[in-house]
DNA sequence: CGTTCGATGCACT
DNA sequence: GTGCATCGAACGT
């Protein structure tokens, strides 16, 4: 449904939290309920890849939405947005956390280090670094349609909390913006943990 | 618990 | 050449 993405993206991020992000490939497939994202809107935002105006890497953001924007940041993570606005106008939602739901198994693998001890279910996708990492997510996916059937977002909603706003992190301007939206108490969300035991997801054992 | 810091690739100036 | 929309190991308290 392209006509979700299609909208202010502060909208589309109060309805993305507690959907379920799925990514299919080779038969393998992952998903979890989006429990952090961030907003990221337009030239005049500093911390938005499309603050230079536009470049071959942050094309994606003037494309039409609903397609995916994945990048490299600090040569080591891909990171995940979701395109919205209407074509031209240049925004996307980072995806930062999930609270896994299927292929926990595939998630334990590929975030599993050898000689390391094996990642809390809870941390498999804690971070938009490791949410790609979890879910297979590669500059392959960049680009990739939304409304096709290997990265969509499911039109089903999962209650996993209250949600909060407040300014992005891990940037160093605009942090002036509320535009993280997270999940109040989700042990999956980034950051320090507020309660230690509420949050856990019936589905996230 | 907390903070610091190195890894690592590439877009952009 | 500079600086990241990060992560986790290593150390201090």
């Amino acid at each position: 449904m392209r006509a979700f993405y299609d909208r202010p993206t502060l909208e589309v991020v109060g309805d993305l939290i507690g959907k379920v992000l799925v990514h299919q490939r080779r038969g393998v497939r992952t998903s979890g309920v989006i429990v952090e994202v961030e907003a990221y809107i337009g030239e005049s935002d500093p911390a938005c890849h499309a603050a230079p105006g536009p470049t071959p890497r942050n094309q994606p953001l003037y494309g039409a939405p609903g397609h995916a924007y994945v990048y490299l940041n600090y040569g080591i993570h891909y990171l995940v947005n979701v395109v919205t606005e209407a074509h031209g106008s240049p925004a996307a939602i980072l995806i930062r956390a999930l609270g896994p739901l299927e292929g926990v198994d595939v998630m334990r693998r590929r975030r599993g280090r050898p000689g390391k001890p094996a990642v809390h279910d809870d941390d498999l996708c804690r971070g938009p670094g490791n949410v790609t990492r979890a879910m297979g997510i590669t500059l392959a996916e960049n680009r990739l349609d939304l409304t096709g059937d290997r990265l969509f977002v499911e039109d089903r909603r999962i209650d996993a909390g209250p949600i909060a706003w407040g300014p992005r992190v891990g940037i160093r301007v605009g942090t002036e913006q509320p535009w993280r939206a997270y999940v109040v108490g989700q042990r999956a969300v980034s950051g320090k943990r507020v309660d230690s035991s509420a949050g856990r997801l019936a589905t996230s054992r």
